[in-house]
DNA sequence: AAAAAATGTATAAGTGCTTATATAATTTCA
DNA sequence: TGAAATTATATAAGCACTTATACATTTTTT
């Protein structure tokens, strides 16, 4: 007996928890492959800086929707490896301007090439059989669904 | 520019991890607004108590696919709530014997119409669009090809 | 029957998030 | 212009896991 498989969407949310934790467990054996010295949950703000040049704290928590104090404490730990640098903004001094570190440009462009190919093993996953080529778009649909009515609300109509 | 929605595979991970824990907090809601003292994260234990009038702690996690140790501090949380009961096994003492309480069993009853609902709604939800009817069968899939070709394997044959 | 291996458990330390709280800088507006 | 509100940040404490370690009990092996 699967008890995840078995009980469908009593458990829908652990098992996208559990599936979530699969990826990030092999996007990390990856790097170690490959003797990259980099983790999974860099990945956001690497991105962020991979696409522009300079950021703030405020504007990492907005753009990934993690709370401010995640993303303060992102910034604190990849700063304490070398990879980013932050400086008060000479504008306003409440911002913080991060950017990256010579050490950081230079394990950005080491691991764009995997970024590309993670892309692409995604793409032939989720290609190998019928049932998961739409895998995103169900899940977009799931997001979007959830939005409109929540399961809160859902439930409230169908309890007595 | 929805950061998650625009990197489609690249933060699938990321993404599935965020879907759960919308679940989990919508579903702690419910049980908030019916004033049931309950908490999506001991579904698993009560559930496997519902359908087995004993349990051991290595038994829990292994049908749950957790740690000994998480399995071992879910029944020590559970226990100091007063919702269930542990004594060692008299035919093997290095079996602990989990049993609801009688405050347990109450809560159990209480909750099992929720359930009931929880899992309506959530066929409604995904009934709701089309592109999200067979999200259980992709997420099936996604699990099946990945068990069948890692990730890992996957992105080592495309990486030069 | 004693030694070695396997099994079941508890607990400490670590991770990465959360919320709550505190502090500093800026903006608003009476 | 000065007080109040807002914005940006840092940090403490909490949560639910994990791995590593330790210990007790049972089973297997010789």
């Amino acid at each position: 007996m699967n008890f995840y498989q078995d009980l469908g969407f009593l458990v829908f949310g652990s098992r996208l928890k559990r599936l979530s934790e699969l990826f990030l467990s092999d996007v990390n054996a990856i790097y170690k492959k490959h003797n990259i010295a980099f983790d999974a949950s860099w990945f956001p703000v690497f991105y962020l800086l991979s696409r522009n040049e300079q950021v703030s704290i405020r504007f990492i928590s907005n753009q990934l929707g993690v709370s401010h104090s995640a993303a303060s404490q992102m910034v604190s730990s990849l700063q304490e490896k070398g990879c980013i640098k932050s400086v008060v903004s000479k504008t306003d001094a409440r911002h913080k301007v991060v950017t990256f570190t010579a050490k950081g440009n230079k394990l950005q462009q080491k691991i764009e090439p995997v970024w590309t190919a993670l892309q692409q093993a995604m793409l032939q996953l989720a290609n190998e059989s019928p049932q998961s080529k739409q895998v995103l778009e169900a899940l977009t649909a799931m997001e979007n669904n959830l939005a409109n009515n929540s399961l809160l609300n859902r439930v409230e109509k169908i309890l007595p």
